[in-house]
Parts: C-alpha cells; structure tokens; sequence
DNA sequence: TTTAATATTGCAAAATATTGCACAATACAT
DNA sequence: ATGTATTGTGCAATATTTTGCAATATTAAA
C-alpha cells in the first residue's frame, strides 16, 4: 500500500469521525503504530490534520481560540452531530446556530451534500468553504470575539429575511416548562430570530443541559421538532418531551 | 509499444483508481520498473499526476487556502502596506477591501490602535480577531468562494450604512481618464459602495496596474485622495495622478 | 506517588530511488 | 543507404527512504 493511500485513508476518517486512534489505524492499515504515528506526524506538518496524544482530530482552519472551545476528548457531542446528519437532505435551506454542536455538523457534512447554508458563525464558513455544492449567505453584523459569531440588529435583520427548512440550534438549557434558554441576551435574540425563520427546529442538547434553564428567553420548547441528543432516546427522561410532540433522537 | 501509448494507459489507470503502482504498471505494459518510473516523473513534470515513492496518485489542484496565497504576492504589496500604515490613527472607522493588499495591512496593524473596521472579507476578521483594540463590523451577503468575501445586495446595503473615515481600497486598475475599474462584477459593485461610505479613499495599488482597465468601473480617478505603490512617489509617471490632486506614497 | 499508556530515539532490514553506463531503437542529415 | 546524433531502455551499483523493533523517556491517570 503507497504511503498516499494511508494518508488518504486517515483524513478519510477524520472527515467522518472527530478523531481517529492510533490502534485503531494501525490494524485498518494494516502497518505499526509507529508508522501511523510518523503519516500522522507528516499530514500534521501540512496542516492537514492535528497531531494529538493517542491519535489524531481535524485541524480546523478557524480562528484558533475558537478551536480549543472544542473538547474533543468529549464524545457526546459528536455522538449529536452524527445523528443530527439524517435530518439534512439535498436542496435543503439550512440555518447554522453559532455553537461548536453545530459546527461538529459542519465538519461532518458529506463533501457531495447540496446545501444552502446561512449562518452567522465565522468558523462554519470556514469549514464550508470547501463544500463545493453549499452555498453560504453570511449574516453581517457586529462581531463577537469569544464566541466568534456577529450578532446586533443586522445580523437579526438578515435572518429575517429567509424561511428556511430547518434550523440548527445549539442548545444552552432546555426546561419543559421554561423552554429554552441562554446565558447572553444577544446571543439569544439572534437564535430567536433564526427559529422564527425556520420551518423545523433541531435542538442539539447535551442530556445534561435537559431540566435547566438560564437567564436569558429563546423559544418555547414545543416550538421544537426535534431535540437530538447524546444518550438513547427511549429513556424515560425524555417522556416529559414527547408529550409536547417532539421526537427525541 | 510507444512510450505516448504508456502514459495514455498510466493516465487512464489514474482515471479510475486513486493510485498505481511501479510492480503492477511494469508487468502490465512490460517494461522494467525503471521505465515506469521514469515515465512517470515525465508525466509529474506536465503536472498530469502526482509521483509517490512506489507509484503515482492523481494530481490534486489542492484547495488553493486564501490565507496561503498571501505569501506569494508579497514582495510588492509588503512595501505597499507598510505605506499605508501612516494613514491609520487611533479612533478612525475604516473599510476594508477584500483584497490581499488589505490583509496585508491588517496583519501589519499594531496590536494597540484602536479602530473600528467595517469590511466583508473573513481572512481579515481572522486576523483582527486577535486585536483587543479593534471592534469589527462585518458585511453579510452571500459567500464568493474564492475571493473570500461576500457580496451582493446584502453586503451593498450594509455598507451604506456607514460614514467612514477612510477606505482602504485594493486597486485592480487604475487609469487617469477611465477610472478604477476592476474584473469582475459583483465585487466593483461592493467597492463602488465601500467608497461612498467614506470621506477619504486610499488605494492600494502595485505600479504595474497604473494605466490598465478593466471591464468594470468602480470610481472616477479624482475620487482618491492617495495612491499608495510599491515604487518611489517622485516616479514621473505619476505626474498625470497629482494633476488630479491625489497623494501618492 | 505509582502505574500504564503513549512518545521518542536509535537502529537495522527492506523497499524504493538515483545514478552511471552500455546498448538498442529511432531520427536525421548527408 | 550510411553514418551520426538523439533518445529510450534495462541493468547494476549506490544512495535514500520507509518501516518495525527495542530501549528509553515522557505523559496522563489512578
């Protein structure tokens, strides 16, 4: 096997998966660790991938404080991402919330999928630069260095101007009764407008954020259709959600 | 068997397999190793595939990293944004251009200057993200992929919105009589706004583009205030300029 | 801390590349 | 045709790269 084909292979799966372990490649190619370590190694120096211990994880061409928020190590949310893939089909309209959940779809977004994606996230357009068949429309507005979205008036104007099929959001806290909710005011009065914008709304929560709820409203949880989340969705728990009509994946 | 016969065949190989190798291309076109490799460095040269250790691969163009290319240009444009410092103070709202000249300007930009910057190019958000001092306003549209910027309606009205103090215009052509023009539509279209949202224009421009036009106009010449190249200001053929009033450095 | 997992380094064997060269095939001029 | 230059080919000697292994160092976790 050409040392080409390994490496195609390696960022194959990075492609898919948020990481890949060393073991697991060794035995896929069929080679030592010690060389899956050194392809690792080389493909790190091309800026094709990150070199971590025990492995490897995408490099992301975004900005670089907004990389490390990823906590790779964490498998919930890309357990999340993974599932929430079904729910995107060809032609769609897409709006991208501006959290990592969101972008970890982005990042595994089949390269073939034909998408019109609007978002206000800074480290989505840059993963999506390379899908060829998406389309990106980019809300202005003024820029918010930690989390690296724009929000303000204008991004809320732009949003309002689309009706999109679905809406990715990133989940901070949902409460049954509270409905959902988040930590910054102005964050949140641009996921308002985004949900408004949208026919269906997928919610990426984490299970531990179920039953919590933070200062600042979003939406009522029955404007929900979906929430998708890292554990099994016949747990009880979830009960409380599927009387409000939302399907738990 | 002609040596053109072998590489149509090494070619077509690659058409349909992500790789070949040296063994199996020998056997199939009897000749020795040697042969196909040096076949196939011919063929490396023309750029038609790429030579591995033990085969070939197809030649990738690579997606062509905007932030990659800046490295190229340089030389000139270096020159010409240590220039164009001078004109930025403590306090300004400037537009930025989506062009490298203006990236590289940005990449320049003391740590401490305190400015607000309005533009619609995602390179130089990446770079001012880490400007404590600078707030950013960012244009929305739709996502021209391969110059990095959005356009359209949407960036156009944002634009307006704004009085800036200067513009930081990246220059594709300038001629005395026919004005700034520029290659492609939509993005002259952007510019022309950029510059009735400022008081004063600065354009950025490499000598060779002086005295050449192109398909689409973005401002009469008159309406700079500066022309910023690469060569020494008292050059004569910059005389024709300064009859206009402009500045050149 | 101790312990287990993973990394690094040096090394030798295997695979592959490069080089120089002899010779064959072809082209090209007379 | 004939000789000559040019190019293409295979072979062998040599150089380089790749790979797996083992010894050692480093890191993360208990």
């Amino acid at each position: 096997m050409l040392k080409e084909e390994r490496f195609q292979i390696i960022l194959d799966q990075l492609g898919h998966e948020q990481k890949v372990y060393l073991g697991h490649l060794s035995t896929l190619l069929n080679v030592s660790e010690d060389t899956v370590r050194r392809d690792i190694k080389e493909l790190a120096d091309q800026g094709l991938l990150k070199s971590v211990r025990g492995g490897a994880v995408p490099h992301s061409p975004g900005p670089h404080h907004f990389r490390d928020r990823i906590k790779y190590d964490n498998d919930q949310k890309q357990i999340i991402a993974k599932k929430a893939l079904q729910f995107l089909k060809d032609g769609q309209v897409v709006i991208f919330d501006g959290g990592t959940s969101a972008m970890l779809i982005a990042q595994m977004l089949p390269k073939d999928l034909k998408l019109t994606v609007i978002t206000n996230s800074f480290p989505i357009v840059s993963i999506l630069e390379e899908h060829e068949h998406v389309e990106v429309l980019f809300a202005g507005g003024r820029l918010l260095k930690d989390s690296f979205v724009t929000i303000g008036n204008d991004a809320i104007q732009f949003f309002k101007k689309f009706r999109a099929d679905i809406c990715l959001l990133g989940i901070c806290s949902i409460h049954a009764d509270l409905g959902v909710t988040g930590p910054d005011f102005e964050e949140s009065e641009v996921k308002r407008t985004m949900i408004e914008s949208s026919k269906e709304v997928i919610a990426l929560a984490t299970t531990e954020k179920l039953g919590t709820a933070e200062a600042y409203y979003v939406c009522r949880t029955e404007r929900l259709s979906v929430i998708v989340t890292d554990k099994e969705s016949d747990n009880e728990e979830f009960d409380i959600y599927r009387k409000l009509g939302i399907s738990l994946v």
